[in-house]
DNA sequence: TCGTGTGAACCATTTCACAGCT
DNA sequence: AGCTGTGAAATGGTTCACACGA
């Protein structure tokens, strides 16, 4: 059978590839507004502090979008790859722990800016069961299943201290999340067909100090702090 | 190199275990409470959710510290761990811009719970500037070089605005800082020796959203989120 | 000529599978 | 018999280098 897709190559991509989508995106948004009508995979690649060749081979997975010997056209490529991300799709998000940091969610540049609507908070603690934060009001945890099944939220994002993050965790899923975005230093069980993904304070900094004491011995000198070197680490993108 | 190194294994340790590194060590401390003497990669594995294959990989990398037929010593791992993290030397970290994430980072187990030092806090807005936030006082950034020369921060957290972090970057790395944990959603540049990580939540949020659609077509029914209603279907259902 | 799209080489990481120690 | 440590195979991702189209 002849089947030429009528567009949108059915192509697997890659995870790594996946993660920078969202960069270049970025990137591309910003050359829109300066008014830039094209750009090349080497320019975009210097943006986005990663090489040319991998810029070309990202954006072919999602077609053939560029013009030989011009580059890409910068409104058409941000559309073709806020397709791939399914931006304009309706993604209804449930955070659970209103702390410091839940709230710095509700409030972040990152939902707003891209089309996710916060559609339910909860917490435990009394103080701030009850109140508005952001753009709702703060529900009890235990009363998730019902919210839920009002709100259908599809991402679920936990806020909570690690002690309180499996229970969270099955109560998400329980309430039919596809997808959890878990803060909690904690490694987390869910059914094989939740995606869940980990953002860890804790882990980036003990990173940090595995590879400074390196660099500290490397560079045979001082204890820990300041001012040591030897080594270039940061090859390049570390754009997790 | 003509040594045998008293111990402390010199071979480089993949990026990929590194970061796996923290988390075994949480794990760890946790059989340590309960009282567990010994563990098996397979035990281990399972806690962690990875292959028992990879525990070994990543812990040979250490040193050979398994007794075969019985597994590892819990608490002399952990020690082994730590001694590889840098736990235990001083990491004096200064964050910079103190919303409600900055905040939240100053409160966090993450900073507490492994020694990180926070020495310095800084911002623009006024009504922030000179209140006790956490254990220290919030400084002007522009007080940044004055306060970094007493305090010699070696990690530095940029918690700001998009806008404003390629600038703290920079006065960040003037200032010495070695480490710059970023979670301001903007590629930044900073001299090869420092270290630079991102964490970007509307990277993590936007990936979820791929996934999300992607599944949804791949399902074959349903609208973007989960359970059906209102809203308009991507293009083509075709499976692949 | 310029710059994309892509096979092929390269490198990193994961997983397998098993020899060898306890 | 049980479980580590590790070569070797498999997989995944990156970079090179160049044919080809605009």
């Amino acid at each position: 059978m002849p089947d030429e897709r009528t567009e949108a190559r059915r192509r697997r991509i890659p995870e790594a590839t996946v993660v920078r989508l969202p960069v270049y995106q970025r990137l591309l948004a910003e050359l829109l507004r300066a008014g830039q009508p094209t750009v090349s995979s080497e320019q975009l690649a210097a943006m986005a502090r990663v090489n040319a060749a991998k810029v070309r081979k990202d954006l072919s997975l999602l077609g053939s979008f560029g013009t030989r010997g011009t580059g890409y056209d910068v409104a058409f490529l941000i559309a073709q790859i806020e397709r791939a991300l399914g931006v304009g799709l309706d993604w209804p998000v449930a955070i659970v722990g209103i702390g410091n940091l839940g709230r710095a969610l509700v409030n972040s540049e990152g939902f707003s800016s891209h089309g996710f609507r916060v559609v339910a908070l909860f917490d435990v603690v009394e103080s701030v069961v009850g109140h508005e934060v952001g753009p709702t009001v703060v529900h009890h945890i235990d009363r998730l299943p019902e919210v839920a099944a009002e709100l259908h939220p599809s991402i679920g994002v936990i806020a909570t201290p690690a002690g309180a993050a499996q229970e969270v965790a099955d109560a998400l899923v329980t309430a039919g999340v596809g997808a959890i975005l878990n803060f909690a230093p904690k490694v987390l069980s869910v059914p094989s067909d939740v995606l869940l993904r980990y953002v860890d304070l804790s882990i980036e900094l003990q990173v940090m100090s595995f590879y400074q004491s390196r660099r500290a011995e490397a560079g045979g000198a001082q204890v820990p702090p300041i001012r040591a070197f030897g080594l270039s680490l940061s090859p390049e993108g570390s754009a997790r």
